[in-house]
RNA sequence: GCCGGGGUAGCUCAGCUGGUAGAGCGCCGGGCUGUUAACCCGGUGGUCGGGGGUUCAAAUCCCCUCCCCGGCGCCA
């Protein structure tokens, strides 16, 4: 049993066993009180010295913090207890003793990562976990019943997919290798016998970032799609996110209200379309704030927060001027100073969470990109062959797995989206 | 990489116009039959991040260095 199940009018008078660990322990003389917690929740136990064997009592009296045991009782309602419920102690049997545990409250951040293996057992970080699987769920189910085929891109890569980003450097055999950063290419190469692909793989980013958006690994889902053109792009991304949404409103009532998060804006994102602004509107808004930008000028994180309050779901920016974007990314044949490029930035201050965009299919123009770009055409053999074989127009995206639980469970930080988040100043424990 | 803040007890912090350290919590011991981060009484606790300098005297002033936090840039 489960400790979240028991706690029920149907149980009441039942008597069951439970096993978990010790979440807290106050003891009154010939009462102890000890709260159970398993992966389903939380529940109050009470032993009392007149009611449980000798054994059982001594064991209580013993039992420290985050302890692992083994409980037998009896359910029973209590308004005095957590929750509504208690289990009245018949036998209680310890597994694991615990030491005294490092983590009481009130632990400052650098404190907490350090012990971040046992502060993952946090009510917080726990919430955080279960909203992550199923957002990884929904993803998953929405790409399946659409007709996606998830794909296994490799992981270590002989070179950068854009130059600018920084990669991890490994040693592969005699050569060296870098950690992939994005699985985009190898998708593009995929759609020419799936047609419409999908991966879920951590990228790699040895970006010097301290910012609280920013991890070093990351969880990276990406799509990739034959025939499609940006706007069909986009439809698939809004439908994804609202998908998920709904499916975390559904299943996750519970963790969003222990992390107190206010689900309105929520609400609202399950219902597409998502606006779409231009970037050109994009500056013209900024510019009406009384913003400090100019055309051309990449949106920085004040930019982006300042839009973001002007919407009440997720919105799309789109058209990006050419050299602020990667360069594979379709130049707008009817103007080409912009990209057939999208973003996609969750509101409340969140900013972004999708990039994608239609891909340059021609293999000239891609070549005269990739030196513009100042890039080796050398490195990027395989990936132009894809235009002289076969070519076809075809649109992606990449989502960031982290941001978007960050979003959805309102954290104000994006380490606390990983259970062992990677930085450049932290890769224990 | 740049800007700002910070490293003092196991934890969170005070002390910083120089006079070799203090609180709360924890921990240990005792008490307690309804606690909700239980409470009450007693006890325990420190190379003041590291190195160098000034001084009769440095946690405190100066220089160097390491580490951490927040923000920016870069991006998902």
């Amino acid at each position: 049993m489960k400790a979240r199940n028991v706690m029920s009018k149907d149980y009441v008078g039942k008597t069951v066993w439970l096993r978990g660990w010790v979440h807290r322990k106050r003891n009154l003389g010939s009462k102890i009180f000890i709260v159970l917690r398993d992966s389903s929740g939380i529940i109050q136990c009470l032993v009392s010295k007149d009611r449980v064997d000798e054994e059982t009592w001594s064991e209580a009296e013993k039992i420290t913090r985050e302890s692992s045991f083994i409980v037998k009782g009896v359910i029973r309602e209590d308004r005095r207890a957590p929750g509504g419920y208690e289990l009245l102690v018949e036998k209680l049997r310890i597994v694991g003793l615990s030491d005294v545990f490092p983590i009481r409250g009130g632990e400052g951040v650098d404190y907490l990562l350090d012990n971040r293996h046992l502060w993952i057992r946090s009510t917080k970080l726990t919430s955080v976990m279960k909203i992550k699987h199923s957002v990884l769920k929904a993803a998953r189910e929405y790409l399946e019943s659409n007709g996606w085929w998830e794909v296994t891109p490799p992981i270590l890569t002989s070179s950068a997919v854009e130059g600018g980003a920084t990669l991890f450097e490994v040693k592969y055999f005699d050569r060296k290798a870098y950690l992939s950063q994005s699985a985009q290419l190898y998708l593009e190469a995929l759609i020419f016998s799936l047609e419409k692909v999908w991966s879920l793989t951590p990228s790699f980013r040895a970006e010097k970032s301290r910012t609280r958006r920013h991890l070093a690994e990351y969880w990276h889902l990406e799509l990739e799609a034959a025939w499609y053109n940006m706007h069909d792009m986009m439809k698939v991304a809004e439908e994804l996110v609202a998908y998920i949404i709904e499916r975390v409103l559904r299943e996750r009532k519970l963790e969003l209200e222990t992390l107190k998060r206010d689900t309105k804006i929520l609400e609202e994102s399950i219902h597409t379309p998502y606006p779409r602004i231009t970037y050109d509107k994009a500056i013209e808004i900024l510019k009406n704030k009384g913003m400090k930008i100019e055309w051309g000028d990449d949106l920085g994180a004040d930019e982006e927060r300042t839009l973001t309050m002007e919407f009440n779901k997720p919105f799309f920016v789109t058209h990006f001027p050419k050299q602020i974007k990667a360069f594979y990314m379709k130049l707008d044949p009817t103007r080409p100073d912009v990209v057939l490029g999208f973003d996609m930035l969750a509101p409340e201050g969140y900013g972004e969470i999708i990039g994608g965009s239609e891909r340059e299919d021609d293999y000239e123009k891609l070549l005269k990109r990739i030196i513009e770009f100042g890039l080796n055409p050398d490195d990027y053999k395989w990936y132009l062959d894809l235009r002289k074989y076969g070519t076809v127009p075809h649109s992606g995206f990449g989502l960031g797995v982290e941001r978007l639980v960050m979003w959805i469970a309102g954290l104000d930080h994006i380490r606390d989206a990983t259970p062992f988040p990677r930085f450049r100043e932290r890769i224990y424990p």
